[in-house]
DNA sequence: TAGTGGTCTAGACCACTTC
DNA sequence: AAGTGGTCTAGACCACTAA
């Protein structure tokens, strides 16, 4: 009588798995070659490829082509709270002094958030209903990938209307110069200081690119987080759009319950 | 001359993407069968099914085992902002009245949420901490699925202290009884209104248990959500822990940048 | 060059759905 | 019974890494 029901890609997944989350196998650990847990298996590759496959797609493991499959370092959660755009945060030093989102790390920066490209764009649709201007105005585009521990965490796109960045440093495509915390300098230099921020988030899994950009392991999601900051009389000020490595973040929100 | 570079699986995937995604294959629509694809590209059932898969994981397609391979509904993404726990939604009706998460839905009500669970149980690290009890002192734990549109959407477990709910209907494991906005009623009538939540979220791929409870397409992530609802005086009077496909919600912030 | 992960062919077989 | 998705064997071959 067989006994089977569960296939053994899922069987030889299982073990590896148990093996990985009990700290048998630690972070960083080389897993045997395929061929070798094929024999140790009584299989082909082809189920445990499919294994490894599935692994890789719950993140705990990554495999280097001709090098071999190893069990994933686990990297530290991020906790974001409204804290992370505190004034105090941006307000009393110049811009230069201020390396961006790194504010609330405990880590040193080994490398900052790396400006890669500020464009002048047309505004696509939800871009112009957001900052309360026309489709195709012309939009000031910070496009940025950001750095932690020299591995990617998180992407970010900021949308500022033309008239109110033009001739400031966020214009400057040199990195550093301005990051996040600098953007909101820079609008208050320009008479318009920052007062509030809607944050809609949702997640998703990557396209290809993002996967490439953010270097995420197979099976990592992302979350997609659109802000939009506003003056206290209600002006839009800046749109962005965040693209962050799911299993690095953790979002945390206070509000009294609306009557 | 080779110009390959793109393996056939990738290929197929990519071609399929497209049709889906430019409307070509519309949702609902049976895509040719595996051997059929096969044979179209000249490959293999290998490829197909590699291809297939990664269609399920992008979630553009599900497969129904002796049926086909389908393209999938695209679900109405849910917003969720603080107005969800607003007052007026659970104040001034009766507790059977209100039927729970879907007061904001324009969707006639088809399925509501379904206690599927009330138990009395000892605190686990996480929760005593939050509602500032000792670890094993006895909660009420409330764990339900919801569903919308006949779907499961997601599933919440509450945890209450013992003594503020007993013999309250909280503890009634009958269906549509209280729901989350009863139960804010209920604390309320224990003399323990609700004034602030705080929410904590971040994404990750579901556990095989939750895939198959929330009836999750293959790489369709979830969003853990943690709740802590305090009194005016901060006082922790309900933990709670969501998990939540997805594709179908998304969550919104508003808040003043701090000092 | 040897060992690695990864994709593929060709074909058998199983589990499930539909008729 | 026929058609479906899905897993597997057995073996070839490719692309990449490390020595």
């Amino acid at each position: 009588m067989k006994q089977s029901q569960t296939p053994p890609s899922r069987r030889i997944a299982d073990d590896l798995r148990a093996e990985i989350q009990s700290g048998q196998l630690p972070p960083g650990f080389k897993l045997p070659a395929v061929r070798v847990l094929a024999e140790r298996y009584g299989v082909t590759q082809s189920p445990v490829l499919k294994a490894l496959a599935a692994l890789k797609a719950e993140g705990l493991v990554i495999a280097i082509h001709g090098s071999g499959a190893y069990v994933r370092q686990a990297n530290p959660v991020r906790r974001l709270g409204p804290d992370r755009y505190a004034r105090h945060r941006w307000q009393t030093t110049t811009v230069e002094a201020h390396p961006d989102d790194r504010v609330d790390s405990p880590t040193v920066m080994q490398q900052g958030s790396q400006t890669q490209d500020v464009a002048l764009v047309e505004a696509d649709e939800r871009t112009a209903a957001t900052l309360q201007i026309e489709v195709g105005d012309l939009v000031y585009e910070r496009d940025r990938v950001v750095f932690r521990d020299g591995a990617p965490t998180h992407s970010i796109t900021s949308y500022y209307r033309q008239a109110d960045v033009e001739g400031t440093p966020l214009t400057d495509p040199r990195p550093g110069i301005a990051g996040r915390s600098g953007g909101f300098q820079v609008l208050t230099d320009q008479g318009l200081p920052p007062h509030e921020i809607t944050e809609d988030l949702f997640a998703r899994m990557p396209t290809i690119d993002e996967a490439l950009k953010l270097d995420l392991p197979a099976g990592e999601p992302v979350v997609e987080l659109h802000r939009v900051t506003r003056t206290a009389e209600g002006r839009p000020i800046e749109y962005a759009r965040g693209v962050h490595a799911s299993s690095r973040f953790a979002w945390s929100y206070t509000f009294e319950i609306p009557d």
